[in-house]
DNA sequence: ATTGCGAGTACCAAAACAGAACTCAGTCCG
DNA sequence: CGGACTGAGTTCTGTTTTGGTACTCGCAAT
């Protein structure tokens, strides 16, 4: 053990990117959130949660990530931090727009979660507001004007992947 | 800090949790899929990829990790490996009904990165099988009959947190 | 003058990740 | 028969990232 790391700061937090393996905007976009807590953070936030101890306090996440995520998510546009009182100066943190607009991915995992993953105990159901009957997560189709799940999405294949390879069963 | 600490042993590898920090299904959820690699190895599978050496391929990811995520996934029941061949016995994995569940939050996660982290090159649409309409999607009221946005929910609130915090009113 | 609060840092240990090389069972080629 | 090749992993060895606790810094209140 002893002395661990020889470098005296700690900069290289950003997974390194080296170009060659950015192609995807998915790849981009799940070194943003694809963490354990991005998106647990985005949560707490939509929540009403916006203060650094309220979100530690929240999450049971360690101090110094909780830094690190915040200034990811600052600085990748999801969150911004403001000044909420000027004596003391203390910041605060909210989603922006974008950050909200995150919102049908967490829906969808907390969806999938309530089916593939559920233990059972109580879960929040998520509502259509105006009316309080629980919502759907679908797909939809502008010119047929219907919904549709997941067997009938064609080109889910990537940037510069070849056409198909035979997709037989689900 | 109204939950529990995490508690200080952790086995090897898997996030593993007993229970105690463990109240939220998302949280579940994101220790299963939420690391770098989990989500593109879902999408590599939509794409048709089924076997050890193309997924390590396609994606770039050390093989030891993708022997690793691979196992996770299996054993969670997102995926499943399956015989194809007797002689030299091999195995492929695909994806079970609950592993393609997850395409409605990969498809979330698509959108927002190609409206928030886009780099101006030409992305994948997805599109509707059936007509070939780039796909859109969205909160569905079974009752009201109508698709919404996220303004539009209540109840993003979770298993025991109060309803509303804000003593800062902006 | 000391205590308290909010928002972080410093420091260190423990996992996860990356890369290359190596294994193992079996098949194909000449 | 022996060597080269496949597919699916392991081993080994570093580097990075997490996790956890403790400490700092600016300021306000007691």
């Amino acid at each position: 053990m002893a002395t661990a790391a020889i470098h005296p700061e700690q900069q290289p937090d950003e997974p390194h990117d080296s170009g060659v393996n950015d192609h995807t905007t998915l790849e981009r976009t799940l070194k943003l959130v694809g963490d354990r807590w991005s998106i647990l953070i985005i949560r707490a936030a939509l929540r009403g949660i916006r203060r650094f101890d309220d979100f530690a306090d929240d999450l049971g996440i360690a101090r110094p990530i909780l830094t690190k995520r915040l200034q990811r998510l600052v600085t990748s546009g999801v969150m911004a931090k403001e000044r909420y009182q000027e004596r003391p100066q203390r910041y605060e943190y909210r989603l922006t727009p974008a950050g909200v607009a995150l919102s049908p991915a967490l829906v969808a995992l907390i969806k999938w979660g309530e089916h593939h993953m559920a233990d059972g105990s109580a879960e929040i159901i998520l509502v259509h507001a105006p009316c309080g009957t629980e919502l759907e997560q679908a797909f939809w189709c502008t010119h047929c004007a219907t919904t549709f799940g997941p067997a009938a999405i064609r080109a889910l294949p990537p940037v510069d992947a070849p056409a198909e390879r035979d997709r037989t069963k689900a």
